[in-house]
DNA sequence: TCTATAGAGTACCATTTGGTATCATGTCAA
DNA sequence: TTGACATGATACCAAATGGTACTCTATAGA
């Protein structure tokens, strides 16, 4: 259900991981993140749009300036795909995954789009 | 410690994926694999060799044949690096990454890369 | 041995991607 | 109001990517 090809394409750059770990400490606005970063503002904007495409980051905007927020609900149709292997890996996977999922279902209303370990992509 | 991007990468596209899906069912021959794309045998054949490049197949040649086989293990340092976005999450998934983690480090001597928190791409 | 077949390797092409440079817009603050 | 500043938008470029076509090598089998 989840179009899983946005989140794992912003996934598939280093540089965007490595932003996604700083908004994991606070928010920042694109000119903090760029700080941090060997290449202009505007290129940094552009990976901010992919993670953003890949719903892995929501943008505020306050005043002139834009915050950007890690949503790391989104890595979650990820863990799902990857868990779909788990009988190749670690059974104990499955058993948390169940308990994960349904713990969604009933507390968050949040829909996996998993189900029978058929394709979801 | 392990490099995360080649993975990342190979996980990037979607028919590789889905590549990775068949592979699930049974090893396949790049002729087999190819059958099942609408697209040339040379072309599935570069997917393959990112796929390996990932380290998420082994290959191996049989006669004139290559048997492309699922290493589903190598997802490991995916799921490693998702977890530690856990806290944003679900704090059960810290359980299972750390259950997890102690097995490995018991069992099979699996080396996660993974200790504070701290980057590790 | 001869031939059809599975795959490897290479050259080439169009598109996407990561990046810079430049200019436009909106907002804060004196 | 006016200037400095944060961001947005666009044009452009080089390299990587996904794909095809074609050639070459090696092996299975009649």
């Amino acid at each position: 259900m989840t179009d899983l090809q946005p989140v794992f394409r912003a996934l598939g750059d280093p540089t965007r991981r490595d932003i996604l770990r700083m908004l994991g400490d606070s928010p920042m606005t694109i000119a903090q993140v760029s700080d941090n970063f060997d290449m202009t503002r505007a290129a940094v904007k552009k990976h901010l749009v992919v993670l953003s495409d890949g719903g892995l980051i929501h943008v505020e905007k306050r005043g002139r300036e834009a915050v950007n927020t890690l949503n790391a609900a989104a890595l979650r149709p990820v863990f799902d795909w990857i868990g779909t292997f788990d009988r190749f890996w670690d059974t104990r996977l499955d058993a948390l995954k169940s308990a994960i999922e349904k713990d969604a279902a009933n507390d968050t209303g949040y829909d996996t789009g998993y189900d029978t370990g058929k394709s979801n992509d």
